[in-house]
DNA sequence: TAGATTGTTAATCGATTAACAATC
DNA sequence: TAGATTGTTAATCGATTAACAATC
């Protein structure tokens, strides 16, 4: 599907293209020109079009890009269209803060079952999805197509629950837990760490920048 | 306080870094080497000595770096020693997650209040903090030295509510809505982003690499 | 046709890696 | 002292920007 190695700099780009074209494309906007976009986002023209043309020419000479039709490439690109299957390990606040608030459906994932060790939450439903005792992972996996999993689990549970889904073959995993998680034999396990912290961080440094 | 200015590369692996250090020096850790955290960390040693000697120099020849006072170096250099103080604006089931399972301290902020507009939250405490409602959001903020807030409000409110917070003179926000933030006349305010959407498409693109 | 804007090649800039003298 | 490892300078690599011919 790949022709080239694309620099992780360009992927990390891609999502925000998405977002901007589709808010253009919820606008009424037909056309976009790499320059406005440019503009509106922050970037510069040619920046645009280098990252774009990594995937093929989208655009016309004279016109721009058509919004509709480039935000549908980049969601092919992402790999939107390929209906993923999801579900989430751990349903406290914060899993239960993605269960309910956030669109797995918008990002083309389709979110299937929750798992939990509260004896309360275990055989009831959130936000449309069934929440199963942790016990029954493997039994679960084995009998349903799941390519990723959210994980939501206390930080001490965190590795354990990590190796108990690539032992079942998992693709990849959504790593809220600020646990580095070793993939040891399962090289090929794609990992996506969300650290709060390091994000905090962050602009902790960019706060005491410059003063003085 | 800053030297030269530092790219932002560095600055994001910083907090990784400091991560890093501190789990070493809860292992009772005392040394380590360029060499020793480039294999843990997935870099080059010398990348890591390129990053350091930004700052100054933290090691010492044929020794390698105190790994307690490269961390506190570290937790210095990323503002962690401020006193930052830090509101949280919306006790949803994400505000609920980060009150009560975030450790901010650990990030060297002090969390002192949360905002709503749920009457069924207000005035009651969650986590070791008042929750007022977010009416009082400008006497708070006339009452009490606060420099960051996290916005975890629903995303039809965010760019009035960032707007609110900027005009109330706030120094950073920590961003949890996908809605893009404009600045307008208050450029110099702090916004760090965190995008669930951007990060679960990153994994949904690496899920489709390389297949065929 | 004239004007606009792409896709791509070349030039520049910045970040990572390599090498090594300094020195603990 | 000999060995280890830093901090820094130089070399390489990669990513961003500029320029422009192609063309809608």
């Amino acid at each position: 599907m790949k022709k080239d190695k694309i620099s992780s700099a360009v992927i990390r780009r891609l999502p925000r293209y998405y977002r901007y074209l589709n808010d253009l494309h919820h606008n009424g906007t037909v056309r976009v020109s790499s320059e406005a976009l440019a503009r509106s986002m922050g970037l510069t023209a040619s920046q645009i079009r280098q990252d774009l043309s990594c995937f093929g020419g989208f655009g016309q000479q004279g016109y721009g890009y058509n919004v509709d039709r480039l935000r549908r490439e980049v969601a092919d690109i992402l790999g939107m269209n390929n209906r993923h299957t999801i579900i989430i390990l751990g349903a406290g606040n914060l899993g239960r803060a993605l269960i309910e608030n956030f669109s797995f459906r918008s990002s083309g994932f389709r979110l299937t079952a929750a798992f939990d060790v509260d004896p309360v939450l275990v055989g009831t439903r959130l936000g449309g999805v069934p929440v199963y005792h942790i016990d029954m992972l493997r039994d679960y996996l084995k009998e349903h197509a799941v390519n990723v999993a959210v994980l939501t689990v206390p930080a001490s549970v965190a590795k354990e629950t990590a190796a108990s889904l690539m032992s079942c073959g998992i693709e990849g995993i959504w790593n809220f837990t600020n646990v580095e998680l070793p993939r040891d034999e399962h090289e090929d396990v794609k990992i996506e760490n969300v650290h709060f912290a390091d994000s905090l961080l962050t602009l902790s440094y960019m706060l005491s920048e410059e003063k003085v």
